[in-house]
DNA sequence: AACAGTAATTAGAATTATTCCAATTACAAG
DNA sequence: CTTGTAATTGGAATAATTCTAATTACTGTT
């Protein structure tokens, strides 16, 4: 049975984020520790809808506006990025080391990609002079030959 | 004066236009025609709700239905590439060759990059097997320093 | 030129993800 | 225990896009 805390942020996920949130000027919360923890413990790019739904079941009375503020909130300290796929809803996945996703056409999962650090810098050499990038964003689309509908080495998304 | 035909599509692109859509089984109209000039004629990202608006100087009765209609028809064509940032709105660019995009945070202005097909090649060798990108898209995002406010190599966006 | 069949266009309603708002609640410091 | 600020809440509001159910325009055929 999933106890209150099957979700608790492990020690060191609770210092990065109380540590971020006090760098910001932000307190720490219930919420937001939830919502982080939700994150980390099944990374698979949940919507702000799926990240309601699943965090509900520890503070049923948690409200939709607080599940956006937070994700917000995490991501404007850095701990978790944004993940945009054409117009669909915004997906969050928690940030840790830098990669590229992996759009699944076919079951419209995303699966992370190493996006190793000199590849990155390579690809800011194509920016003309003039143009500062601090950061980069890399969206492979495809379909991914899983024999069984089941991820191998990438982490899945609904 | 602009005439009736300030955006009329060169002969070369007429062809390409026509040549697509028939290879679509679909018909060329004076909209699409209209629709796919506007975006050869002013190479600026422009939204959806901006090809209407310039549009409609020259078919005055066309529909903001019939734009979002038609350059869902051009972008199956392979003619033009919808680019999206966030969750602003999708942003249209004739495609003719492969480029990244540069998003300037502080204008929001969309700068294209060119992107040597060597370079796409090596990205694709980033998936760990199983994975077989179709397509990439790349993304900068940063600023763009320039003295007067205006591009020097790149197109600029609104 | 009239006809049939399909494709394109239209205006406006509907949808959807997200943000805004104004009011309440929870902390944290003095 | 007050007081100020930040967080949370539910619901209304927004904005881009899509859908719908007609109408209109072509295309190819007689």
């Amino acid at each position: 049975m999933a106890s209150k805390h099957s979700h608790a942020l492990p020690r060191a996920a609770k210092e990065l984020l109380d540590d971020a949130l006090a760098r910001h000027g932000l307190r720490g919360t219930r919420h937001r520790d939830l919502i982080f923890g939700s994150l980390l413990a099944r990374r698979d790019h949940p919507t702000a809808e799926e990240v309601f739904v699943r965090v509900k079941a520890m503070a049923p009375t948690i409200s939709l506006a607080t599940v956006y503020n937070c994700l917000e909130t995490l991501v404007q300290c850095g701990l978790v990025r944004a993940v945009n796929h054409e117009r669909d809803a915004t997906r969050y996945c928690p940030n840790l080391s830098e990669h590229a996703h992996f759009h699944d056409r076919r079951t419209g999962r995303i699966y992370d990609v190493d996006l190793p650090e000199d590849v990155v810098e390579r690809l800011k050499e194509l920016l003309p002079k003039g143009y500062e990038a601090d950061s980069l964003e890399l969206n492979f689309h495809g379909r991914s030959a899983m024999e069984k509908g089941r991820a191998e080495k990438a982490t899945a998304s609904t």
